[in-house]
RNA sequence: GGGUGAUUAGCUCAGUUGGCUAGAGCGCUUCGUUUACACCGAAGAUGUCGGGGGUUCGAGUCCCUCAUCACCCACCA
C-alpha cells in the first residue's frame, strides 16, 4: 500500500475518504492496546465515563486532549493505556427515560422496578453505542477491548465492598436528616446538585399574637415549633422565653433566642420550621425543637387541618394566605424576588424535608485528600484549582449517598420486618442468603434505594483497572493523568481521590488536568437546546476530524473556557490541506528509493531547517509533557507552515536535498500525529520510505549538530529566494534589508541601555548580562552581514 | 456574604518563575492566474496590555485600589 504514485494524491485533502479506514486499521493492528516497552514508565488515563444515555456533547470533545497525551506517550514507546467506560448516570438516565415513557403516556410506576430497570438497560446500551461511535470518529485511541460500564457485575461488587468496609469503619450512617428533596424525582440530592434561580414570589407578614414574623412560606406555619429572635435585639428582649401563637391553629410556641437571626431581615423575628427548612433545622438541633413534617414526598400537605390536606405546596400557600386574610392575621403582603433551590436536572423546586437516608461522613476521609493536594502528591493543572479544591474539602457536609431511584446500584442492605428485639435493625451484606439466615425468610425486606451515581463513579479509576481480567491495576495504578471538566472538581475529582486513598491507600492519578466549558464565539455554552451546537459529525464530515481536534487543542488553555466556531475549524482544515500539499510536493520530488536515514545537512538551508526542527521538537515535547497543549499545537502549526512550507520547500525548488527533504517530512509527521492523527497517518501510508503505521512509530528525535552560523546565513538568503519570485524583487529585497538593518541598530541601542542599567545592580544576574552582551554581538554581526548584502544589491 | 477568573489588535485568544523590538489565527489593505497548495503566496496596517497608584534598573507579568463582565460556594425572613 506504500509507494503509490504521487499523482494519486488529489489536490486537496479529503478527510472523509480516509478517516474511517485509518481508524479501522489502527484498531485492527492492536495499536490501542498497551504494548509499549516495559522498561519505560507506563502511561495511563482512565477516560471519564460519559453518561451512557445520550450522544456526544460539547464537553466530550475535550477528551481530544487526553488522546493527544495518549498518542504522545505511545510514540515515546511507553506502555500506554487509555481505558474507556460509560456511566449509568442513575437519576439522570432515569429522568431521560421517563420522558420517553411520558411520550407514550406511561410512568415508571406503570412498569414496576424490574421491568423499568431492564427497559432502561436496553435503552442505555443502545445509546451507549452512539456515544462510543462518536468517540471513535474523533480518533480516540482508547482500548475498546477493555470497555467498562458502571453496572458491570464486577464493578458493582467493588462498590459493595467499599460500602461495607466504610460502614465497618464507621464512616457510613443511616439517619433522619433534612435533605434537598425533589418531589418529581422522589429523591434527595446534595447541595451540589441543586441550582438557585430567581423567582417572583411574595413575602407575607403574619400576626403570631405577641410577635409578628415575615415569611415567604406561610403554608409551613403548621410545622412551626418556635419563633426565634436575635438575643441582642432590644425590641424583643423581654419576649424571649414567652410564647407566640400560630395563627389558624392557635398552637402556642416558644420564643427563643438564636444568633442566626438577622435583626434587620424581615421583622427580625423568624418562624422556625425544622421539618422544612435547612437553617431552621440547624436552629432546631441547637434548641432541641421537635421536627414536624407537613409536606410529604410528593410535595403535598399532610398532618394539617382538613381543608389544606392533600394540596400541593403552591395550592396550600394560596389557601393559607386566604385563610389568614379572613382571620385578620395577615398584616402585610408584598412582592419579593428571591432565589429558590431547584433540582439541577429537572428544574423542580426543592422541598427541604426530613428523610431517612444513608450518609457518608466525609470529614475524616477528606483529611488524606487534603494532604495529597497540599504536598503536591497530586498536581492540579491549572494550579489555582488546588485552592478551590482545598476550600471545598474543608467545608463539605456529610454526603447523602442514597437515592430512591430504580436505575442504579441497589444499596446492599436488608431491614428486619419482625419485631424480634434481638435482631439489629438492618444488616449490610452482598448476599441475600445472609439476611435470610439472620432474620428468617419472611422477616426482612431488601433496601430498594440505589447509590448516588457519584458514589460508584468516584471509585472508577481502581474499579476499572481491577476488573479488566488483566494485570492492569498492578501495571497502571496510580494512573498518570485525569483530564476532566473543571465543573466536576468537587463532585468527582476530590471524591475519586478520597475513595482511592481509602480503598487502595494510593492516589488514583498523579496529575489532574481541568478544562473549562466549550463555548461559541460569543462565550455562550454550546448546547443543542440553544441551537449553537453543530453535531460534531457534521463538522468533521465537512472539515475533517483533525481540523476539529486542532480547533479544540489550540487557543484553549487549562481551566479556561474556550470558543469553538466554524471559522476556527476552517483555519485548521486549511492547515491540514497545507500539510497534504507539502507531502504532495515532497513525494513528487524525491526518488522512489529515497532513504531518509541517510540524510545529510549540506546547504545553509539544511542547517537552518534542522535547527528549526530541533527547536520545535523540544518545544512540542515539553509542551505536551507540561500540559501546555495549546503551545505545543501552535509550535506544530508554525513549524509546518512557516518553516517547512514557506521557507524550506521554497528553497528546495531551487536546490533539492531529497533524502533530507524526506527526512524533514517524516519527522514533522511524527510531531503532528498526536494533534492531527488521521492526515498524518494518511500521508505516512503514502510515503515510499515507510513500512509501518505512524501511530506506533517512535517520537521525533533531534538532529545533531546543525550549524548556527549556516542557519543565520540562510535567514538572509531566504529573503532573496522568496522575493526573487516576486516582480519587484530587487526593491522589495532592498527595503527589507534596510528595515532589518534599522531594527538591528535599534536592538543594539536597547541592549546597551539595558547593559548600562544592569551594571548598576550589585548582584545583577550574570546570565542577564551575558545574554545582553550576546545580543549586542549578534546584532553587530547581523549588521555586518546586512550591510554587505545591501552593498551587493546596490552595485547591481 | 465568601471565593476564583477575565479585561492584550476589529473578532477569538496565547503570552511558564518580572528581562530579546508585546504575539498567533481569522478579518482588513495592496500586489500576484510562479504546476505542492486560491483550503494559496508576497508585502502591509492596526495595541497608553480595563482605569489609577505602588515596588523595581526594568512591569502585560508582582502589590494596592477602583470599574466592568463571567463563574463557583454559601444564602436570601
Amino acid at each position: 500500500m506504500n509507494a503509490s504514485p504521487t499523482s494519486e494524491l488529489s489536490k486537496a485533502y479529503n478527510p472523509s475518504e480516509n478517516e474511517a479506514g485509518i481508524y479501522k486499521m489502527w484498531e485492527d493492528s492492536g495499536a490501542f492496546k498497551p504494548n509499549g516497552d516495559k522498561s519505560l514508565p507506563p502511561f495511563s488515563i482512565i477516560m471519564p465515563p460519559p453518561n451512557a444515555n445520550g450522544s456526544l456533547h460539547a464537553g466530550h470533545l475535550m477528551y481530544t486532549l487526553e488522546d493527544v497525551a495518549i498518542r504522545f506517550a505511545r510514540m515515546q514507546g511507553r506502555p500506554t493505556l487509555w481505558l474507556p467506560g460509560t456511566d449509568h448516570a442513575g437519576i439522570e438516565t432515569q429522568y431521560v427515560y421517563e420522558k420517553e415513557l411520558a411520550k407514550k403516556g406511561l410512568t415508571r410506576f406503570d412498569l414496576g422496578p424490574d421491568k423499568f430497570y431492564s427497559e432502561v438497560m436496553d435503552f442505555t446500551l443502545k445509546h451507549q453505542q452512539g456515544a462510543l461511535d462518536g468517540f471513535k470518529s474523533m480518533g480516540f485511541s482508547a482500548d475498546w477491548s477493555r470497555l467498562k460500564f458502571t453496572l458491570d457485575e464486577d464493578i458493582i461488587q467493588i462498590v459493595y465492598d467499599t460500602f461495607i468496609s466504610l460502614h465497618r469503619d464507621g464512616h457510613i450512617y443511616r439517619g433522619n436528616r433534612i435533605v434537598n428533596w425533589c418531589p418529581r424525582c422522589q429523591a434527595a440530592f446534595p447541595d451540589l446538585e441543586t441550582d438557585h434561580i430567581n423567582r417572583d414570589d411574595a413575602i407575607y407578614t403574619l400576626d403570631y399574637g405577641s410577635i409578628k414574623i415575615a415569611t415567604t412560606r406561610p403554608e409551613t406555619l403548621f410545622a412551626d415549633t418556635a419563633i426565634a429572635v436575635n438575643p441582642k435585639d432590644k425590641r424583643y428582649l423581654k419576649l424571649i422565653g414567652q410564647t407566640a401563637t400560630i395563627p389558624l391553629v392557635d398552637r402556642p410556641i416558644a420564643i427563643i433566642a438564636d444568633t442566626y437571626v438577622v435583626p434587620t431581615a424581615g421583622t427580625g423575628a423568624l418562624k422556625v420550621t425544622p421539618g422544612h427548612d435547612k437553617n431552621d433545622y440547624e436552629i432546631g438541633q441547637r434548641h432541641n425543637l421537635a421536627e414536624i413534617t407537613i409536606v410529604d414526598s410528593e410535595g403535598k400537605l399532610i398532618n394539617v387541618p382538613e381543608q389544606f390536606a392533600g394540596l400541593t405546596v403552591m395550592e396550600a400557600r394560596h389557601a393559607v394566605v386566604k385563610a389568614l386574610e379572613t382571620a385578620g392575621k395577615l398584616t402585610k403582603a408584598e412582592p419579593l424576588s428571591h432565589s429558590i433551590a431547584v433540582h439541577d436536572r429537572c428544574g423542580t423546586t426543592i422541598e427541604p424535608l426530613i428523610s431517612e437516608q444513608w450518609f457518608l461522613r466525609v470529614a475524616e476521609l477528606n483529611k488524606p485528600v487534603v494532604k495529597a493536594l497540599t504536598d503536591n502528591t497530586i498536581t492540579i493543572y491549572p494550579s489555582r484549582y488546588k485552592r478551590v479544591a482545598l476550600n471545598w474539602l474543608s467545608q463539605e457536609h456529610d454526603w447523602c449517598i442514597s437515592r430512591p431511584g430504580w436505575w442504579g446500584i441497589r444499596i446492599p442492605v436488608y431491614y428486619k420486618t419482625s419485631s424480634d428485639p434481638d435482631k439489629t435493625a438492618y444488616l449490610i451484606t452482598k448476599d441475600e442468603a445472609e439476611a435470610i439466615a439472620y432474620y428468617g425468610s419472611d422477616n426482612y425486606r431488601a433496601e430498594t434505594d440505589t447509590f448516588d451515581t457519584w458514589f460508584s463513579s468516584s471509585q472508577w479509576p481502581y474499579a476499572t483497572l481491577m476488573t479488566t481480567g488483566k494485570n492492569d491495576f498492578k501495571d497502571f495504578y496510580p494512573t498518570s493523568m485525569m483530564g476532566t471538566a473543571a465543573e466536576i472538581l468537587h463532585k468527582w475529582v476530590t471524591r475519586m481521590i478520597m475513595f482511592s486513598l481509602y480503598s487502595t491507600k494510593q492516589i488514583p492519578f498523579k496529575d489532574v488536568y481541568l478544562w473549562g466549558t466549550v463555548t461559541d464565539e460569543k462565550g455562550q455554552k454550546l448546547s443543542k437546546s440553544k441551537g449553537n451546537y453543530d453535531e460534531p459529525m457534521d463538522i468533521t464530515a465537512e472539515y475533517g476530524t483533525d481540523a476539529l481536534r486542532m480547533a479544540l487543542t489550540i487557543g484553549i488553555t487549562s481551566g479556561n473556557n474556550g470558543a469553538l466556531y466554524i471559522e476556527k475549524v476552517q483555519g485548521y482544515r486549511n492547515f491540514c490541506n497545507k500539510l497534504w500539499n507539502v507531502a504532495r510536493f515532497v513525494l513528487a520530488k524525491v526518488p522512489q528509493d529515497v532513504d531518509p536515514s541517510r540524510a545529510k545537512l549540506l546547504s545553509p538551508a539544511d542547517h537552518w531547517m534542522a535547527s528549526q526542527l530541533n527547536t520545535a521538537i523540544v518545544n512540542i515535547t515539553s509542551g505536551i509533557e507540561n500540559y501546555k497543549f495549546s503551545e505545543a499545537g501552535q509550535a506544530v502549526y508554525s513549524l509546518l507552515w512557516e518553516d517547512l512550507a514557506d521557507k524550506y520547500i521554497e528553497y528546495s525548488k531551487q536546490s533539492l536535498n531529497a533524502e533530507l527533504l524526506a527526512y524533514f517530512l517524516d519527522t514533522t509527521l511524527r510531531l503532528i500525529h498526536p494533534f492531527a492523527p488521521y492526515i498524518s497517518e494518511a500521508i505516512w501510508q503514502k510515503a515510499m520510505w515507510t513500512k509501518s503505521n505512524l501511530i506506533t512509530e517512535h517520537w521525533a528525535k533531534v538532529i545533531h549538530s546543525p550549524s548556527t552560523a549556516k542557519s543565520k546565513q540562510f535567514e538572509i538568503e531566504i529573503i532573496k529566494i522568496i522575493s526573487s519570485q516576486q516582480q519587484s524583487a530587487h526593491s522589495v529585497e532592498l527595503d527589507k534589508l534596510i528595515k532589518e538593518l534599522l531594527a538591528k541598530q535599534n536592538l543594539i541601542e536597547l541592549a546597551q541601555a539595558k547593559l548600562n542599567n544592569v551594571a548598576f545592580i550589585a548582584n545583577a544576574p550574570s546570565e542577564v548580562v551575558a545574554s545582553e552582551q550576546a545580543r549586542v554581538q549578534q546584532a553587530e554581526q547581523a549588521i555586518g552581514d546586512i550591510t554587505d548584502e545591501i552593498k551587493k544589491l546596490e552595485s547591481q
